[in-house]
DNA sequence: AATTTCATGTAACCAGTTACATGATTCA
DNA sequence: TGAATCATGTAACTGGTTACATGAAATT
């Protein structure tokens, strides 16, 4: 019965956003021009279907705030469902492919853990994040090492700029641990 | 008469490495599988109809290598006007939009600028960019300082990752301005 | 003889983009 | 009165993903 629905980035920012508050499709427009979640794009033809979808799967609740007034707002709460399934997407462990492929979707699952989870989980996380992009950031280097002096000056450059991207991850993954280790320790 | 044909990045990357070498649609999956081009995906199922597409747009030049032998290699070249349109996409200045959306296609438009482009061409594109993700990062800090306190701990730490992330960008910039400056003094 | 690699592709599906459509309400 | 904003959505298109299909050649 359970469902498994895998949740696009898009869904899980939109099921992230309204387990937060509940919201109607124009607010989590609003959300995604005006904050850093900006980040994650969405226009109305990719948002209104998405939350229909969402409901179909039943991790959202659609209702019609219908007082009479002749401009409906449909306000999506989540559901218990939605919140399972938030809460399972969101602690899944970070692999080399969410390095790789899904960087900006790692940070999103990271907010909606703060505000979910336990600071152990988040430190987890961060933990996990740090060993992926480190380790990745070492095979970069090794594939910039193999290619040696026979590549051009500009692939070089390009390949360092990537290692360097995940050391800057790794780095602040590691400093993060630190001031949410502080924060917990008094609070 | 000079299509226009917008490149997507997966095409730019076929057009870009067809212009180096002549290659066949599994020259190139294999490039995408074994290089650091890696980070571009594609499957048989996007790259056999994207090159497809270059051909019908006439960038690209499909021959069969028919030398009686019965396993045929489908081999591509790059036209005059494939290297136009290619030369004319790199080369676009480098916005905004770029830095938030493409920056992987801006690793690679560096690259192929490398192979075909002269120095200053190289430079002139690195320094946009150092600008672009400086603005960028400023961008963001603004948005850091403007939630101050009212914010989580973890939004704000994610915010932080972005800002760290385009800093870390522009500083490879700055650096690859220097060694491409030191190349070409003595190559 | 069996497996892997070379080499080409197609088909169904899915989700996101762009652009459009609708109409009430509020503000200048 | 006219413009901007609130608020919902649809339709056509596009391109990428997954999975499948085919079969020869080389390797074990």
């Amino acid at each position: 019965m359970s469902e498994e629905h895998e949740l696009s980035t898009l869904e899980l920012a939109l099921v992230g956003v309204v387990c937060g508050w509940p919201s109607s499709g124009y607010d989590l427009l609003k959300v995604f021009e005006e904050t850093p979640l900006c980040h994650f794009s969405a226009s109305p033809g990719a948002i209104y279907p998405a939350l229909r979808r969402l409901e179909e799967a039943g991790l959202l609740d659609g209702e019609v705030e219908e007082q009479d007034t002749l401009r409906p707002r449909k306000v999506y709460r989540i559901t218990d469902q939605g919140q399972r399934a938030l809460r399972k997407h969101i602690r899944r462990p970070v692999t080399r492919e969410d390095v790789v492929w899904r960087l900006d979707e790692l940070m999103l699952r990271f907010v909606f853990i703060g505000n979910l989870c336990g600071g152990e989980t988040s430190v987890r996380f961060l933990r996990e994040l740090a060993e992926q992009t480190e380790g990745y950031a070492k095979e970069l280097q090794g594939q910039l090492a193999a290619q040696q002096e026979q590549a051009m000056l500009q692939s070089r450059l390009a390949l360092e700029h990537g290692i360097e991207q995940y050391r800057a991850t790794a780095g602040w993954a590691r400093r993060a641990i630190g001031e949410l280790s502080a924060a917990e320790d008094q609070p």
